[in-house]
DNA sequence: GCTTGCCAGACTTTCGAATGCAGGTGGTTT
DNA sequence: AAACCACCTGCATTCGAAAGTCTGGCAAGC
């Protein structure tokens, strides 16, 4: 146990490695990353002593796990039939876009009104980092698809981060991972298109153009869920 | 255990008894409702065997409920530290009254649009409960304090059921239950304006009328806001 | 031949005990 | 007397086994 731990802790030593790491937390978020990546299909039944072995830990834990993330939608619950990972449906997508629009203006909002010019910092650097993942994405190199989501939403979060609402951040994020999974599914980059959109929303951010802004953002976004329908097919 | 099952059953045996009614179910709804009702005072420490003998149910069952209950953000869990009920703050309630306001604004639009004649019958009945059990409120008798909590939150319902967006919903019902919480710490019904504003609420609903609604739904809300202010002195 | 009831196997749910942290207490050293 | 370290206690965490529940197949009856 201890040694799992260690295990775990090591592989997880991220940028932010959080003291009082459990080993739940461990499984929960390679959990979650496997769901929103699409590694666990959608629909898929998750029976507990087979997922217990892949991920080493006790069926105890595992169900503690599971009903976090059925809490945030990801996973399904039926009672006396065990788990599920949440099935994907056109409907929804539209649902989680529409709110990611509601959410996500409003959060534009409050943070150009708010912000500040250690705000416009982060925003240059996170765009920084973006735009070099998203070179590389349109040179071909398919390798590091996950940085990618990474960096999108760092900075998407950025942009938003001086809202100064935490309620609204978490549920703008649960939102944001959900609508993630879809693209994740659809299995291609958008391509040049995407990159305009992040350069553009770059240059009006930091001119708190709040109008502009939420044009942008929309757009954006529908174009996405526009792509996503493209490329899958669904009921 | 069969026999703790049934006695649960009992209790719960509510106007929907769901099949499959597992333990946790229960004792998480039963947890959830003590939270929100202020019965758990917030930031108070959740000491895992006094928890257990409270509720009748063992270590590991209590842990999965905990954790369901952090990801609606009404109980944290620091590592290795245990649980505790989520604090109070100023700042949250303002956050939460704010994301209301723009979650339930924009469910109007959608269920105003798209509500049918059903949709209105509904209102109508949601309304008719509401109203008898504030008049009994209003004339002193505050035993059914927490009938109040379920029918204004069924009318509220009712009056967005049509948005045709589950992912809203959840969001909505999820921000809401958050924010009624500090209704219940202030202990005090707001009296008459309540009840005008429901009133309004519900004839304007029924005209559709999508401007006015939003002008007296945004209103409600700060409204209580202040009387919740008014009524509990927070940092 | 079709339905109905029963049995077996697989899986989920729940439990209580074993393990392992964290913070406090008391003793020792400077 | 103050500061530091090592033990110790009280919980939190994790586990695997026991108990309960569902599913699908087989046999008996209509």
């Amino acid at each position: 146990m201890a040694k799992k731990s260690t295990t775990l802790e090591a592989l997880l030593s991220s940028p932010e490695n959080e003291l009082g790491q459990t080993v739940s937390d461990a499984v929960f978020r390679q959990m979650r990353e496997d769901i929103i990546l699409g590694i666990l299909p959608p629909g898929s039944k998750i029976k507990l002593e087979q997922a217990r072995q892949r991920y080493s830990v006790s069926v105890s834990s595992l169900r503690e796990i599971l009903y976090r993330l059925t809490a945030e939608n990801l996973v399904i619950a039926e009672g006396q039939r065990g788990f599920e990972v949440s099935p994907v449906s056109r409907q929804e997508l539209m649902e989680l876009a529409d709110l990611r629009i509601l959410l996500e203006c409003h959060a534009i909002e409050l943070s150009f009104a708010a912000g500040d010019l250690e705000w416009e910092g982060h925003i240059v650097a996170a765009h920084h980092r973006l735009a070099a993942v998203e070179r590389r994405l349109l040179s071909g190199d398919f390798s590091r698809t996950i940085d990618w989501v990474r960096y999108d939403w760092e900075f998407h979060q950025a942009i938003v981060a001086a809202c100064n609402s935490a309620a609204l951040m978490q549920n703008l994020s649960s939102v944001f991972d959900r609508f993630l999974r879809y693209h994740m599914l659809a299995e291609s980059f958008r391509g040049q298109p995407v990159v305009d959109d992040h350069r553009m929303l770059f240059e009006i951010a930091l001119k708190k153009d709040v109008a502009a802004a939420k044009d942008i953002l929309r757009r954006h976004i529908r174009s996405g869920v526009e792509h996503i329908l493209q490329s899958k097919t669904f009921l």
